[in-house]
DNA sequence: TGACATCGATTACACATGTAATCTATCTTG
DNA sequence: CAAGATAGATTACATGTGTAATCGATGTCA
């Protein structure tokens, strides 16, 4: 909890990357993201830097590289930015942002299954 | 379309007050931000300032106030803002999205019956 | 009509962010 | 061991954002 640390949007590219693959130096993060975006290798390093500093990254040594990995948990930092969203965008009601997603999203008809299990499951909690 | 316009955080509320109960004069935004947020008056101003720069509202005279009107649809917003929030945080996949919100979210059953009239006449559409 | 109250415009300023270039320390390789 | 390559650190800089104070124009009220 207590989780009020910013992550802009270049840093969520980072941060998914670190996530999925870490440990990870800073050359495969390079690798991942630098030319699909247009970024140079520099930007990349500048953002783990940032990520670091903000204490959402940490890394262990290896010789002169950094081995890259988180400190936060992904769900963490998923949560919080869905309830910021929620919050800016519908004054912090969940049901209309769900119904504009569903209304505007293409979900196969597995999700859709899989959308109507979670919500029987969660029938009657309220 | 075409509609890269950024809404910040604090220009967001000024757009709720906006959608809501154009036209407006600032001080009514004021009446219903100011204090609430803990903003200055002046605050709220370069809030309608800056959004009638970025042509997302624009105001007709009335005297010496002027009365603001909003220029882009409040759907249209949201649904930027949405698939930005969706590519940001799950890398563009609404499922995912979908599932966390669903999860973390207290729903009523009325409001979980809604959604699923709303899957329900998504099935086979994909 | 003149002083005051207001309104919007302009200016301010620190911090965040996107986007790097450059500097410096450290490997690596001949 | 020396020179070059490379990694991370530092510095840079424009723009956006939060948060206002102040300025100048204009209504209003006595």
């Amino acid at each position: 909890m207590a989780n009020p640390i910013p992550i802009s949007d270049a840093e969520w590219q980072v941060m998914h990357v670190v996530w999925r693959d870490h440990p990870v130096e800073s050359q495969q993060v390079v690798d991942q993201l630098a030319e699909a975006n247009g970024w140079s290798a520099a930007t990349v390093k500048t953002m783990l830097h940032r990520l670091v500093k903000k204490q959402v990254l940490d890394f262990d040594r290896d010789g002169k590289r950094y081995l890259y990995r988180p400190v936060v948990r992904r769900s963490d930092c998923i949560r919080q930015e869905s309830r910021s969203f929620v919050d800016r965008v519908f004054g912090g009601a969940a049901a209309p942002a769900l119904m504009h997603l569903v209304k505007n999203s293409k979900l196969t008809d597995e999700e859709l299954a899989e959308l109507r299990q979670l919500l029987d499951r969660k029938e009657g909690k309220s």
